[in-house]
DNA sequence: GTTTTCACG
DNA sequence: ACGTACGTGAAAACC
């Protein structure tokens, strides 16, 4: 007949040794998420499995008073409550035995022990041997010849005869030991004053308990006066120490069968818990474990001291890879890595993570040693470095990914994990194998040049923009805004009058009511939610009302005021300087974002507008020094299209709207109308968006028929750029992409949509990105150019700001001249092209006098 | 959180 | 017959 095992685990005593036992390893999922006693408790339970048992059972105590409590309130109250974090894991313990199909055992009122008794006894009568995993040497009175004791304290197996050998004593004798000796852990008095030695004295002579007892009167002097004062407590303490073996337990032994390949199911769920090792044990035989990339330990810093030993064990780390959410936490090789656990985990004994940052930033620059990592310039940052001394950068994937595929806006290191690995949680060490793969993916698509010349430098040129700030005038900006605000109020009570009542004129919802309803204005388009009344539709019918231009003027008013000058108050550091953030990996083409605050988007085209840029205002004793790029768009196209025409109109250092008039409208240069001037200027413009005769005819308010003509003479004209144009779009469509002469792609998949006006949206991408992000690309290059410049130069001036083709410089007086010259040098010597980059540079005393 | 509007290139 | 310029970010209203 088959051999048959039941293997019986204390549940509660093995998963507190485990606890303690990687209660120092720290052991955490990335998220902070406790796993120690998780991984004790299944790596011992694996071993176990390894004997093969047909049947297995896990015991917990029940969190309720068992039948001993009731009797004896004081009971085990020196007990403490478990630690937080083994608390959490408790529960996952049973899910994990469920999911293994192993039986979990609890009796009310009973404890674990109670349980694995009566499963012992069950299993003698079925004629089964039981092994007892436990760390309590309670159970060793349950030892027979069929039941032995697993002792997981020292891994020793304790059967009838190692008992003898250890004690000599039979295990029923052992309730007697402790009877007499007690046990302070368990809160059994025994009869003070005996202890172990004594009382197996006393049992070898007299047998048992009740032996010794009977014979307390014939022991002598001061131990049989105690004998003869406890015999109630040892009375009650063999009772309290007596294993029921017949505890009223729900279960049969036929529900505690244990069947190996069904534990191969929780293999995802130890996965998920970042328990690798115990996840690849459990595959079966034969099945191919659906392993993860990678298996990551992770050690949980809670204090300095632990974050001061982990630096110490990655001092010879050939690199470190980091990554900053959701907490600081990092890697010096694939198979581990130490992450800050967040406050409300673990004893709230999280340590501050400024100062985290700020050991982990000094220990980069004292080793020099390259980092890995997602979003440098973010690390850099949060880790306080100057521009002047910045660790070797080997790997950004947030750079990387961006380059690989720029339609996708990197999300988090989360999602790119998810996405380039197979992978749930997005660990430091997960770099090491992300910068591989990502870089040859880099490789084949021909974009090496672009992020290690390119893109890699500039990171570090727009963490030394962020970081230095540009200084603000407050004076300025509140004078503004007492003058915008007033004029508001102005309009605002003039409104109200015209409209006959007081409304939100900023809600389009309202200002529709009123103009369109109460005032019987025509309404122009509609939006989704009702009345457009944007600016074009309010334009079209200002002459019939007066209310309207007030309207328009107010909306203007209050725009500036709450985007632009009550904004930039908002973002004033200490110094009264503005940190902008440069966003490296948002626009699709390869352009700079500037956020919090955007300044990008600083007015300029109206003089009120424009005022605010007198805010923006050099360092003390400097001066500012701004330089942009004449028409680089337009002069891109006639270098990429090569249309010959297009290239004398440029090189013919003419005004080329008024050129492209002349040429297109067959008029000499002199006669040109400013109106066929501006319908020139406005089909160039068209043209690199990519045009549409509908577009063209809305911003030139022509009809679109008109707008139509103008195109069709353009092309007839330049032909080269018709041809550049359509070749774009063909170019697109076959390569699924479109790209800038540096090689930077946009996948273009919009291009295979069936609704045709995505397909458009796709065509005019693709003619658009090849000249948007070849300038993106080109200016990109000048800043890395201006930066190293200025820096090899010993100059102390120092780029503070870009505007996609504009660039300020916040100079020492001294060095404007020199740096002038030079930022024009570098803007305009970036490319040899057919047609000359030209860049126009000016000093001034603020943003404003630089144009 | 989404929509509308509008600032810039 | 269709509904349209390319690329961004921020504030306020609205749901």
């Amino acid at each position: 007949m088959e051999e048959r095992l039941l293997l019986a685990v204390d549940g509660n005593s093995l998963l507190y040794q485990a606890y303690h036992a990687f209660y120092k390893a720290n052991l955490t999922t990335r998220d902070g998420f406790p796993t120690g006693a998780l991984k004790g408790f299944f790596t011992k339970l694996l071993e176990l499995l390894k004997r093969e048992p047909s049947h297995v059972l896990v015991a917990f105590d029940v969190h309720q008073p068992t039948f001993r409590h009731e009797r004896y309130a004081d009971y085990k109250l020196g007990r403490k409550p478990p630690e937080e974090d083994l608390k959490k894991q408790m529960p996952v313990v049973r899910e994990l035995l469920n999911a293994m199909g192993i039986a979990v055992i609890e009796c009310p009122r009973f404890e674990a022990d109670d349980v694995l008794g009566t499963f012992a006894r069950m299993a003698e009568q079925q004629g089964m041997d039981t092994l007892i995993a436990t760390g309590d040497r309670d159970s060793f009175q349950l030892i027979t010849d069929r039941t032995k004791i697993y002792y997981t304290k020292n891994n020793s197996i304790v059967d009838e005869a190692a008992l003898h050998e250890l004690y000599g004593l039979e295990p029923e004798r052992m309730k007697d030991l402790k009877a007499l000796m007690g046990d302070s852990s368990d809160h059994i008095p025994g009869i003070a004053g005996v202890g172990e030695k004594t009382a197996l004295k006393l049992l070898e002579t007299y047998g048992d308990l009740e032996g010794v007892l009977a014979h307390a009167s014939e022991v002598k002097g001061k131990l049989g006066e105690r004998l003869r004062d406890g015999v109630e407590d040892a009375r009650f303490s063999y009772w309290l120490g007596t294993i029921a073996t017949d505890a009223p337990v729900r279960e049969t032994l036929d529900d505690c069968a244990f069947v190996p390949e069904r534990a191969a199911n929780a293999r995802q769920r130890f996965y998920e818990l970042e328990l690798n090792s115990i996840a690849e044990r459990l595959a079966g035989k034969d099945e191919k474990p659906e392993k993860p990339e990678l298996s990551v330990e992770t050690v949980a810093i809670r204090d300095e001291q632990g974050l001061s030993d982990a630096l110490n064990a990655l001092s010879d780390a050939d690199a470190i890879a980091i990554v900053t959410t959701p907490t600081l936490a990092f890697s010096g090789a694939p198979d581990k890595a130490y992450a800050l656990t967040a406050g409300e985990t673990l004893f709230d004994a999280c340590m501050d993570e400024d100062e985290a940052y700020r050991m982990l930033g000094a220990f980069l620059l004292a080793h020099g040693v390259p980092i890995l990592t997602f979003d440098a310039k973010k690390l850099y940052h949060r880790c306080g470095f100057e521009a002047d001394r910045l660790p070797p950068l080997r790997f950004d994937a947030m750079l990387s990914d961006y380059l690989l595929n720029s339609n996708r806006p990197v999300e988090s290191f989360d999602a790119l994990c998810r996405a380039w690995l197979k992978s749930e949680s997005g660990s430091p060490a997960h770099l090491f194998a992300l910068e591989p793969k990502m870089t040859e993916a880099i490789e084949r698509n021909g974009l090496s040049a672009l992020l290690n010349d390119v893109e890699l430098p500039l990171l570090n040129v727009l963490f030394g923009m962020e970081r230095i700030g540009f200084r603000t005038d407050e004076t300025v900006l509140s004078d503004l805004h007492a003058r915008f605000s007033e004029t508001a109020k102005t309009l605002e009570s003039h409104i109200y009058d015209l409209a006959g009542e007081r409304f939100n004129i900023l809600s389009p919802k309202q200002l529709g009511h009123i103009l369109f309803e109460k005032l019987g204005l025509p309404s122009g388009k509609k939006t989704k939610t009702g009345f457009s009344t944007d600016a074009d539709t309010l334009e079209a019918i200002a002459p019939l009302h007066p209310i309207v231009n007030d309207v328009l003027k107010f909306r203007f008013l209050t725009k500036l005021d709450s985007t632009f000058v009550e904004g930039l108050l908002k973002q004033r550091d200490k110094n009264g300087r503005i940190h902008t953030r440069f966003m490296q990996c948002v626009a699709a083409t390869g352009r700079i974002s500037s956020a919090e605050p955007n300044l990008q988007n600083i007015p300029v085209r109206t003089p009120e507008g424009r005022e605010i840029r007198k805010a923006f205002v050099p360092s003390e004793g400097n001066i500012l020094v701004g330089a942009d790029y004449s028409q680089i768009e337009l002069r891109l196209l006639a270098h990429i299209s090569g249309d010959a025409g297009f290239i004398d109109a440029f090189n013919s250092g003419e005004d080329v709207h008024a050129r492209t008039a002349a040429e297109v409208f067959h008029v000499p240069l002199d006669k040109v109308t400013s109106e066929q001037r501006s319908a020139a200027k406005a089909v160039n413009f068209g043209i690199v968006y990519g045009i549409s005769d509908f577009g063209l005819a809305k911003n030139l308010g022509v009809s679109v028929p008109t707008a139509s003509g103008y195109i069709k003479r353009y092309f007839e004209r330049y032909p080269g750029v018709k041809a550049y144009l359509h070749e774009s779009v063909e170019q697109g469509k076959a390569n699924g992409y479109a790209q800038t002469l540096f090689g930077r792609k946009r996948p273009l998949p919009e291009l295979n949509a069936s609704n045709y006006n995505v397909r458009q949206f796709g065509e005019r991408v693709a003619m658009n990105m090849p000249i948007q992000g070849t300038a993106a690309d080109l200016i990109k290059i000048a800043m890395v150019r201006v930066d190293r410049a200025l820096r090899d130069g010993g100059y102390q001036a120092r780029l503070v700001l870009q505007i996609h083709d504009e660039l300020l410089v916040d100079a020492p007086k001294d060095e404007a001249e020199a740096v002038k010259r030079l930022m024009q040098d570098c803007m305009e010597g970036v490319a040899a092209f057919r047609v000359k980059l030209i860049a126009e540079a000016k000093c001034g005393e603020s943003w404003y006098e630089t144009k």
